[in-house]
Formats: C-alpha cells, structure tokens, sequence
DNA sequence: CTGGCAGATGAGACTGAGACTCATTCCTGT
DNA sequence: ACAGGAATGAGTCTCAGTCTCATCTGCCAG
C-alpha cells in the first residue's frame, strides 16, 4: 500500500513539474524519484548522500534547486526540527499529512498524526490576522530509548 | 505590567544560573539581561549586534555558551522558523507561552497564544511513546501587509 | 533529420551561522 | 591577598546552503 502511494506520489509531481513548465532532466527525475521513496522528512545531505551511494552523482546545487522547485509547487514540505539543517518531505496530494516528535538526546525523528491537533490548528488559523497556507508542529523530548 | 515580567525573568535567571553552579561574569550578565528586556524570540545575531551596538562587545562565544546553558536550565527556548537560523526566547516562569506566526514574504514573525491548541498539544503528549518535554507549533503564510 | 536556443546541470567558489580552541582574565572560597 | 578553576575573547574551522558561470541537453522549428 504505501509503495503504491509512493509511486502516485512521483509522477504526481512529474506531472506538476511538467504543467509547470520545466523539462525533463536526469538531475530533477533522480531527486524526485527518490523523495518519492522516503517516508519521512530527510535532509538534502541524506538526498545527495543517498544518489551518490546509487552511483547517481547530483550536483549539490541541483539537489537544492530542485528542492525549492517541489515547495514552490507545494509538492513537498519544508521543516526544520530545531537540528539547525532544513529537512523536506513529499506532501501527499490526498491531504492527509503528519507531525514530528524530536529526541533531543539521539536526533531521531518519529512522525505521529492527530486529528484533534489539527482541528485545532485549523480552527485557529481562521481566527488570525495572517493567510496561513502551513503549519509545522515539533514535539521535543526524548524517546523511548534514551529516556529509559 | 510585562516591564515587571521582564524584571522578575531576569531575576529568576539569574537566581537558577547561581543555583546551577554558574559564577558571576560579565558576558553572560549581558547577555541575561538583553534577553530580559525582549518580548518575543531573537536570533544569536540580533544580540551580539544590540549588545555591540550599546557598548559592550561580547564574543560571539560567549552568547553562544550562554545561550545554550540559559536552554539546558529551560530558562530561554530554542526554536527554528523556517529561516535557517535559531531564534531564542525567555521562557516566561508562569508557565504561560506563545507561537508563531511567520510571514514568508516579508520574514516578519509574530507571536499567538491558543489554549484550545496548548490542551490539544498536551493531551497528545500524554499518548505518545516519548517523555515529551516541549513543543513548537508554527504557522507559515502571509501577514495582513503581504497578502493583501 | 538537424541546428539552435532556452532551460538544466555540474563544479567549485563563496557566505554566514554556529562550533571549537586556547591563552588570558576574573570570581570565589580560604 | 592568593590559588585554582571557571569565564571570556579573539580567532579559526566546519559545514549547510547559495551563487556563478561554463557546459550540456531536451525540445521545437524548419
């Protein structure tokens, strides 16, 4: 099931790229193709780590275009979980979407989901004096592990 | 009134960072003291440059070793907005706190405060596997200038 | 099919926040 | 007042992220 979403994931966004107005290139469909394999947020030193160690060599400046790219069109999210470095992951197009839970100690990071939570934040959003088009929550602490 | 607030933080900071062990010195004095008289979340710059810019040159060290002692005593939270560069606050000993609210266009951040979403948050907290001991909630859009 | 152009990419230099080092200075208890 | 250790300053170093520019390539016109 989520390999299938996934894979919707990718040529959703190929799809979004195309309308957009950009072309195929090999440096873009490696950085798309693998978002669409990770499950949770991962920095844009995994990414080019992770297409180096495949033997797919991507400019460093590619990896972060092509990023910026995917936000631009609201493909993937942007965050940062206080580590000092951004981290992106693929925004599913059914809406459905998570949060993040930060051991301090280990660096690990869990996703979680809550509908209250978000009923709440989307309550709020309509009360203030801002367009809100995104929200990022970051519950810090530690993890079963370290906190044993 | 928050004159007052700001007073009885300084105060309490100093107090926890003697009773931590933490003799008296200059630079971290400084420090405590600018983040005292700041009503919402600052970046390591901002003070280095206000405290420049009032006289005392404090090494970016310093602020930063202060900094992170003034976070590990829970005096003063750490928290990452989407700019790429820590922002930090006095945490105020009330227990009462804010989020944010920030302005992609313009970089302008604002706090809110929602005890809906602060219930929400803590309900949560209790049902994860995590000792959670903290949270970030923060909301991206446009301000009331930017979108119009 | 082919030439040419606009967009895509790569390699490397550059920037700036933040971490680290270590010699010097200054508290604090005795 | 003094010794020992903590605090500080100045500078260096690291590393994520940005920028530049030369080269390459997908794509369309002819």
């Amino acid at each position: 099931m989520s390999g299938e979403e996934s894979a919707t994931w990718t040529e959703h966004a190929f799809d979004s790229l195309e309308q957009a107005g950009y072309r195929r290139g090999g440096a873009r469909r490696a950085v798309v193709e693998l978002l669409g394999r990770q499950s949770c947020a991962v920095t844009a030193i995994d990414i080019d780590a992770a297409l180096r160690a495949g033997g797919q060599t991507v400019a460093r400046a590619s990896v972060y275009r092509t990023l910026e790219q995917l936000a631009e069109l609201g493909l993937i999210q942007r965050l940062e979980v206080g580590q000092g470095t951004a981290r992106y992951e693929p925004v599913n197009p059914s809406g459905e979407h998570h949060h993040h839970l930060v051991c301090d100690r280990c660096g690990d990071v869990v996703p979680f989901e809550d509908r209250e939570l978000e009923k709440a934040i989307a309550r709020l959003s309509r009360r203030v004096a801002f367009k809100v088009d995104d929200h990022e929550v970051v519950l810090h602490g530690a993890c079963g592990a370290c906190a044993a």
